[in-house]
RNA sequence: GCCUCCUUAGCUCAGUCGGUUAGAGCACCUGACUGUUAAUCAGGGUGUCCCAGGUUCGAGUCCUGGAGGAGGCGCCA
């Protein structure tokens, strides 16, 4: 039974298809500015900002005063008469009749105007309330969302891997542990390995979930617990993995752009990089991007891997993503299958977006042999009983295929052209710092 | 793990050559103002100068050690 004394509020979104009513919305003071007759009190609900103007000489003193009171982050119901008017933000406002404070709100720490990093993320939980955080993580709404369609589209099967696990993933010694009832539990630092289980179960697998690396890396583009999406298809060699992620980041910029370009627009982003996506994006070898670095002055030589510096170099001559393929395999992980036109190498790929981004995909074709695949292990000094059920998938039924990850924080620190991950996801987790 | 820089009011910062009483803006309170857009104007007070030692007649300032933070590298997504 709903509570009739309370007027159903209006969102503000909606406020559009309201003018000329008198209406009620819920949601918390951002500023206030009083002038003696006439006073500007802005409402964020959470689809919307509004302003409320109160006009002394119209208003019972009670109402009038009460403007006096709303201190920022105040929750209050405003009713009043939509009006469009174009000096106001949006483009309507509400001619206040009345104003309920349902809970009020101390002196807020966060000002308009500028904080420091440190300041701000031991404030992460009001944060969040300002408008580019809520740009922000509205964008990585957008992209999570758009990534299940994707996949469902293309009739992907969703498989949620395990965070907790006893095996270990690609680098033993940067997973977290946990005592798991008196054995050593990890925290996942990939899904991969069990999609490729999944595959001949569904064929096409992806999982979408947290990730954990402690590595004790400063920089902006790293965090201890990120997103990562990992699809994993049967029966892919690379070139059909290259194909699979240009549409996929291709179809996520196209997502961001058509849905939130309101919130691009906060951000400050230049959506005309973003237009420009659209595969086919550039591939380059790994030994032409060491012919291109050295012909740029690098001192870089075959063998060693590309650092951040490189990335940014060979990105600077395009304007989309682009892919650098077949790394010679001490560069990259064991599972990665050789290359059967020159053995040095892999057959894996990294994306790298433009605008110094780095790289947002780490990809690869599986060793699919089991003789080969128990070589790599032994020669990388990882212990094979750790891999045992992993060494199963090619025993029962072994089969190429070939998968991805891609970071959702990086990616939408791209998307939105933003410096820093750390506000792209809710709650960051950094090497030192753990709360809120 | 390595390199560089930073730490002064609730917040963002200034503070000269080491000098006696520690500075501004914002936030907050009071007042003025009928169209503001981080409003403006006038008034109001706020300090463990990160911590511990040291040098000195005298340290926010110089030295040593420690703590916390930022940026970069490596590692990766």
């Amino acid at each position: 039974m709903p509570d009739l004394r309370m007027p159903t509020p209006t969102e503000i979104r909606d406020l559009n298809q309201h003018v000329g009513e008198d209406v009620t919305v819920t949601g918390w003071v951002e500023t206030t500015r009083g002038h003696g007759k006439v006073a500007f009190v802005v409402v964020r609900d959470g689809t919307g900002v509004v302003q409320g103007v109160f006009l002394k000489k119209e208003l019972d003193a009670a109402v009038w005063d009460a403007h006096g009171t709303l201190t920022q982050e105040a929750t209050v119901a405003l009713s009043g008469v939509v009006r469009e008017e174009p000096r106001a933000p949006g483009g309507y406002e509400l001619g206040v009749t009345g104003v309920e404070v349902i809970a009020p709100s101390e002196e807020y720490p966060i000002q308009p105007k500028e904080h420091g990093v440190e300041f701000l993320l031991d404030h992460r939980h009001l944060w969040l309330r300002s408008s580019q955080q809520r740009a922000g993580l509205k964008v990585r709404a957008e992209i999570s969302q758009a990534t299940h369609d994707f996949f469902y589209e293309r009739d992907f099967t969703r498989i949620d891997t395990p965070i907790l696990t006893g095996s270990i993933g690609e680098h033993a010694g940067t997973l977290f542990e946990t005592d798991y009832f008196g054995e050593t539990a990890y925290l996942a630092q990939t899904g991969q390995l069990y999609v490729e289980s999944a595959c001949p179960a569904f064929r096409r697998v992806y999982c979408f979930g947290p990730t954990f690396r402690a590595e004790k890396s400063k920089t902006r583009r790293h965090l201890t617990e990120f997103w990562m999406v990992e699809p994993e298809v049967a029966f892919a060699d690379s070139d059909d993995n290259m194909r699979l992620q240009e549409e996929y980041v291709s179809y996520l910029v196209e997502r961001a752009l058509e849905r939130c370009s309101d919130e691009l627009e906060v951000l400050g982003r230049d959506t005309a990089a973003l237009e420009r996506v659209k595969p086919p994006f550039p591939r380059i070898s790994y030994t032409e991007a060491i012919e291109r670095l050295q012909a740029k002055g690098s001192e870089i030589e075959w063998g060693q891997d590309l650092g951040a510096p490189d990335e940014v170099l060979i990105t600077e001559d395009f304007d989309l993503p682009v892919f650098v393929y077949n790394y010679p395999k001490e560069a990259k992980a064991f599972y990665m299958k050789e290359n059967p036109e020159d053995p040095r190498t892999v057959l894996c790929n990294d994306l790298l977006a433009p605008e110094g981004y780095g790289e947002i995909i780490g990809g690869s074709q599986r060793e699919d042999d089991l003789v080969r695949l128990r070589e790599r292990i032994a020669e990388e000094g990882l212990p094979e009983e750790a891999y045992g059920w992993y060494l199963d998938l090619r025993r029962y039924g072994s089969f190429p295929h070939s998968g991805f990850g891609l970071g959702i924080e990086r990616t939408v620190a791209w998307i939105t052209g933003r410096h820093h991950i750390r506000e792209f996801i809710p709650y960051p987790r950094l090497m030192n710092r753990l709360t809120p």
